[in-house]
DNA sequence: TGGCTATTTGGCATTATAGCCAACCATCTG
DNA sequence: CAGATGGTTGGCTATAATGCCAAATAGCCA
């Protein structure tokens, strides 16, 4: 793999890493409805606030949300909205792959 | 976050954790070509046999390729080709961050 | 200013992942 | 059958990710 393609690869292997975990699909899926604060994201996940916002701030890094302060709350919002475009995907490959193996047990 | 949500949310990282790699990316872009058997892509990787082997094991296990057997070497396919949708959706994502910071340095 | 709430950061222990080597298994070929 | 080739598995070490607590920061309001 020459060096030109192992960097793409990193990159998109930010992304995927970002998304690579229950509480990120999950505040991805809640922000996809509307922007939620820090602390409604915590009352939801159920995690300590420092987990949910090193989660967030993974999440910010990588690009997919954004963040607004307001008083003192921060608001967190999708960026790219078309990561809703693959987690559909994935729902989907994973609706086949439990009808196959469903077919397999017959 | 409710149990249903969660098992929901963790199946869906198995398939983002098994992209969440370099070497597994360029796996599947080189499978979106054409088959290959583990030694073409240990080939173009540049690692180990067995850490390919492994690699492959992930992703075959996540449901996003397939093996086949023929004679003494094993061929690896995709098996869910909509992966391709979102690993080009993320290029996007990454030319718009790129944009952004370019944008934001002026 | 002082206290209160919302959030982030640092630090640490626990667990998971990555990648190499060596050993093993399977298949082909002489 | 023996040897060679292609792959997988086990074991180990190094590194990264997770999640909690405690402490720090920032903004509100009295």
């Amino acid at each position: 793999m020459d060096k030109c393609t192992q960097a793409r690869m990193e990159a998109q292997a930010v992304i995927f890493k970002a998304l690579a975990h229950p509480s990120r699909l999950f505040i991805v899926n809640e922000l996809a409805r509307r922007e939620r604060c820090v602390c409604e994201l915590t009352e939801l996940i159920g995690a300590d606030k420092s987990t949910v916002s090193k989660h967030l701030s993974l999440l910010k890094q990588a690009g997919i949300i954004l963040d607004e302060k307001r008083g003192n709350m921060v608001f967190y919002a999708l960026q790219t909205p078309c990561v809703l475009d693959f987690v559909t995907c994935v729902e989907k490959m994973i609706e086949t792959r439990i009808k196959q193996m469903a077919a397999l047990r017959k």
